[in-house]
DNA sequence: CGCTTTTGACCCGCGC
DNA sequence: GCGCGGGTCAAAAGCG
């Protein structure tokens, strides 16, 4: 892990890596504490789950943020990068609520793409993928996997344009936020320029292909990065109990029922659904900061002091969707 | 016993 | 072509 110093740019929002990656605009929250009983998590899909649910863990984190990284146009391959550039190292310079400041260098590396190495086992899964070929190298055969290496690197198979993702920081002690849904961990990797490690994850539901990271930042320990990549094409489980899983049982549903423009990604995660909306060129604009308590919330446009405005908070996160919408339009005007 | 986590090896794209 | 770094695989270990 030396540092590239790129790690510790700003990254201008409006940027664009050669790959075509956006740099992703980072939304801080801070504490709801209410559900913030727990110490965790919520993480994952965004802010919806996390202005409700969550119960499970009873800690209790002071605030959390919420980004959206990318969206390539191209799709892409955006973002596998992978190479030290550009993606993996974007670093997140975010306003900051109260003095906390956060950044998170979330890389995004991306690089999934899908196929890629093949995956062999949980195969079942995917059909999609498919592309993938086993890894052959672990066998030991060599003849096969040779002709097998050859024949992708012949073909191209194209690869499947990347799951859209989305990506929040969350201030928590715990690293794996509860989320409703059922992750099964299948990978860890060190972080360049980072002490701590970043975990992978993949929903346990069959045929569903959704992953997520989880990374702490480097810069400041007490967040936590999550990114979510794809969309869960199943309810939660009916283990998960309560509202929370009502909730977002319920959301996820009329989410997917509703895709209207699937033009532009529609992540899986609740809060993309608002930021969907939202004109690129203006939700990439700087960074917007929103505080939201148990009962209320808002949003401080840094370079708009104006624009300050505080909303009740409601059980239903709807009204921090709208919320979140109405923001970004004034901050349009 | 079944599922999850751990972990080292491997794959792949990219820059040099 | 090589090395780097992110992402994935899968055998082994751990856990309830």
């Amino acid at each position: 892990m030396s540092g590239d110093p790129r790690d510790f740019y700003y990254h201008d929002p409006t940027y664009r890596y050669p790959n075509g990656h956006y740099d992703a605009p980072l939304l801080p929250f801070s504490s709801f504490t209410d559900f913030l009983q727990g110490p965790t998590t919520f993480d994952y899909n965004p802010l919806a789950r996390a202005f409700d649910f969550s119960a499970s863990s009873p800690e209790a984190f002071s605030s959390f943020n919420c980004g959206i990284p990318i969206y390539g146009e191209g799709v892409d391959e955006g973002f596998s990068s992978n190479g030290d550039d550009g993606c993996n190292n974007n670093s997140y310079q975010v306003n900051t609520v109260g003095n906390s400041s956060i950044s998170s260098s979330s890389g995004e590396a991306g690089a999934e793409e899908d196929s890629s190495k093949g995956k062999k086992g949980e195969a079942g899964a995917e059909e999609d993928s498919g592309k993938g070929k086993k890894g052959a190298a672990q066998g030991e055969d060599g003849g096969e996997t040779s002709s097998q290496k050859q024949d992708k690197s012949k073909k191209k198979v194209e690869k499947r344009p990347r799951e859209p993702r989305f990506a929040f920081m969350t201030k928590s002690e715990v690293d794996h936020l509860e989320d409703g849904y059922r992750w099964r961990k299948y990978g860890q990797k060190a972080v360049k320029n980072s002490p701590y490690p970043r975990s992978y994850y993949r929903c346990t539901t069959q045929k569903c292909v959704v992953k997520k990271r989880v990374e702490r930042s480097f810069q400041d320990p007490s967040v936590v990065i999550t990114t979510y990549e794809g969309q869960h094409n199943h309810p939660l489980p009916s283990t998960l109990r309560g509202s929370v899983a009502g909730m977002l049982a319920h959301h996820h549903h009329s989410m997917m029922l509703s895709q209207p423009q699937p033009s532009i990604l529609p992540p899986s995660f609740p809060t993309s659904e608002f930021m969907i909306q939202l004109p690129h060129s203006h939700f990439m604009n700087d960074n917007q900061v929103i505080d939201a308590t148990a009962t209320s919330a808002s949003l401080y446009l840094p370079n708009s002091p104006s624009l300050h405005q505080q909303h009740q908070l409601h059980p239903d996160y709807g009204l921090l969707q709208d919320m979140l919408t109405s923001a970004f339009l004034k901050q349009e005007l």
